[in-house]
Parts: structure tokens; C-alpha cells; sequence
DNA sequence: CTACAATAGAACCGATGGAGAACCAAGGGG
DNA sequence: CCCCTTGGTTCTCCATCGGTTCTATTGTAG
């Protein structure tokens, strides 16, 4: 059964992993290809078949409930923790924990994607109500919209949390603190790490 | 019992999810029909039983208007829950939730008193990182230390959201909003309801 | 050239959801 | 105590949706 993916089935996996929850229920094979582009659901489900085989995505005998990623078991033992993965602090990279730890998160602050926690340091975005010492939950994602807060990979070492602004000729990354300017880069040095789905903060 | 539900058999266990507290009785078929669109109770009841085999609605044996759903057995015993009693907003009452709810809150955003959850409404305490639409924790105590953010009662009437300065001659409640001046207050007029402990927010 | 990935498209067919009727049990009113 | 209403249960029938299978075509790597 786990044999190597080719390409294709590749991308259709990650396309799944990222956009399954963009669906109201699981998608039917016709959804699915419209959503890819495709025009056959018999193509689709020639790939999709070889994701079941592969054990990634739930098989599903000529029953009709759409399809379904495999749950990841690694989930099972502390489904209300995710591990803390260190600081972010506008401007160097992520300051990564020496022994991973794990911080309780409750349900509403996380999606259903692969969160993680990072604690804030620093001011760039005292304005959106993120403080130094604040913890932030963030999706696994390389994608985001516009006006999203992300955690984005500047030329591949500096790490930062901005609000993003993709255009055509450029990524315009924007702190949210009065006293410092947004900052433009060429597309192709700002790589998007994750979305900010949540924050917490402690008082005593 | 436990299978995979269809997509019909989603929708209808979520119509009822949201929808059942509607009804002034449990429905009965015939009023979930109507309400669903259908025009079939039989069609309906297949969908029912389906739901019941799934564990997701208690058996009604031939019992009149017995549609429920299961307790879901996660309330049993939820040591990381804390109770959600309703909005604050600065100058007036605490607004109570109609039916008391339970929220997530990771250990480390409480204390070992009795905690309690509000939601935020307003601005005043922007310039501290506390934005509309936050959820704050709260330690119900009466008594605080100088420069602790609590909820206060102010004539018994309005509840606020501030930061506390206790003198010899008076309260000052401070505001954390540039456009809102400090308050003073005699002693007897304030009252102390707890004390800000922790504080999540959503982004999705 | 051969092998294989990828796609389009048609055809197939069984699961699913719905309509409607018949049946049955409980309760209420006379 | 009987009858009628209300509402749950069971059944059959049927259209359609959606997963599956097949074949044909094209592109590409070896």
C-alpha cells in the first residue's frame, strides 16, 4: 500500500490538505474537479484511488460522503495541546525552543490544519492588539488572502508577523504600530509560513 | 453504530444542532418536514434512524415527539472548561448569555479561584491590547491590588472593564483609550468582581 | 520505441434521498 | 368504552447523484 506518490498526486494531496475545509461538506469528485480544473471525474478518481491506496485519504466503498483526508493519528494523545515552537520577533528569525514543549489551546482559537504557538516579541503590531509576551496560534500554510496576519519568511531568514498585502509587482507587509512604515518586497523573497488563527494572553 | 454520515445526514444533524432550541417541544416528524422542506415524514425518519444508529439522537421508541439529540458525552467532564456568562461593556451591566455555555480555557490563562469567561464589547481598553470581540477570563475576587485590570461594578448598575487605583480618598478607574479620561469614584461606589486574568482572541 | 502518467469522456450501476400509502400505538373527547 | 386524531413506523417505488470502470488520446521520460 505506501508506495511513492507521483507529482500529480502529489499536488492533489496538498490542494486536499489546504482546501478541504473551503468546502461545506466533503466534496464529491465532481466538485473536486471543477475546483481543479479538471473536466473527468474519472481521471480524478483514478488519482484519488491512489491516494487511498497510499492510505492518505479515507477509503470509500461505492459509499457516497465525499472525501475524506485520513485522520492523523498523531493528534490522539493531547487533542487540546499543540507544541510551542519558540519566538517571533519582527525581524530575526524564529527563535527556536530548545526541548519542544506543548501549550494547551483551546478548540476556537486553532482550525482544523496543522496549528502551532509561538510567543511574541516585540511591538509591531501593539496596534492590532498583539503585545510583547502574547502567544499566537498559527495554521501551516503557504498561502494566504489579503489582510491576513501571517507569519512570513523574509529572503529565508528573517522570520516576522504582518498583515499581508500580495499584488501583482510585489508583497507589501504592513506592522501595525504608528511609528514604523510598511515594507515592499519582489514576491519571490517573502514566503509565507502561516496564518494567525489566534492569540492568548496571560495576566498574572 | 458508528459510521460515516452522508452528506443529507450531516445537514439534517446540523439543522438540528442549530435549530431544535426553536421549537417550543421537540419537534415531531411532521413539523421537521415542514421546517426541512420535505413532504415526507417517511422520507425523513430514514434519515432519523440513520442519525440515531450513528449515536447522534437518542432512540425515541414509538415515544411522541420524541426527537432529541445525545448529550454529547464531552460535557461530562470538562476539567478545561470554564463557564461563558455574557458581554461586557463599559457602563452598563454585564449583559448575561440566555443559556449558560461553556468555553475552552487552557490552564494557563487562569488561576486556581473561580474564573469565569465575558466577551468584550468596545474599545476602551484598546491601548492595552484588548480589542471588541476578545474574550477575557476573569477571577472572581473582591478585592484587588493597585494597577490590576478588574471588572468593577459601579453603583451596583454598570460594569466596566478598567484598571484600578485605590486611594485613601477615592477609586480611579483608568480607561486604556486615548480619547477616554480617568474616572474617580468614592470608595463605596465601586464594587470589585474580579479581576482580569487571561485574555484569547480568534482570527477565522 | 516503449512505458507510464495524465486527461477526457462514455457507460454503468448501486447507494441515497424523497414521495406516498398503509399501519399501528397512544391519548383525548364524547 | 368507542372513535378519532396525532404522530411514529414500515413499506414500496422511483429518479438521480455520484463513485466506479473502461477506453481512447496525448505528452513525456527513459
Amino acid at each position: 500500500m505506501n508506495q511513492v506518490l507521483t507529482r500529480r498526486q502529489q499536488e492533489i494531496y496538498d490542494y486536499l490538505r489546504e482546501h478541504i475545509d473551503d468546502f461545506e461538506h466533503p466534496p464529491t469528485l465532481d466538485e473536486l474537479c471543477h475546483a481543479l480544473g479538471l473536466s473527468s471525474k474519472g481521471s480524478l478518481h483514478k488519482q484519488i484511488q491512489a491516494l487511498v491506496d497510499a492510505g492518505l485519504i479515507a477509503p470509500m466503498n461505492n459509499q457516497r460522503r465525499g472525501i475524506r483526508l485520513t485522520e492523523s493519528e498523531d493528534h490522539s494523545e493531547h487533542p487540546d495541546e499543540l507544541p510551542f515552537l519558540g519566538y517571533i520577533a519582527a525581524g530575526r528569525p524564529i527563535e527556536a525552543v530548545e526541548r519542544q514543549e506543548a501549550v494547551q489551546v483551546p478548540e476556537s482559537l486553532r482550525t482544523n490544519g496543522r496549528c502551532y504557538v509561538l510567543e511574541v516579541k516585540g511591538d509591531s503590531m501593539i496596534d492590532e492588539g498583539i503585545l510583547d509576551g502574547d502567544f499566537i496560534v498559527v495554521e501551516e500554510r503557504q498561502h494566504a488572502r489579503n489582510g491576513e496576519i501571517v507569519v512570513a519568511l523574509v529572503d529565508g531568514a528573517e522570520a516576522t508577523l504582518k498583515r499581508i498585502e500580495q499584488r501583482r509587482d510585489g508583497v507589501i507587509l504592513h506592522p501595525a504600530n504608528a511609528s514604523m512604515a510598511p515594507m515592499k518586497f519582489a514576491i519571490d523573497r517573502i514566503r509565507i509560513q502561516g496564518i494567525l488563527v489566534g492569540q492568548m494572553r496571560r495576566y498574572h
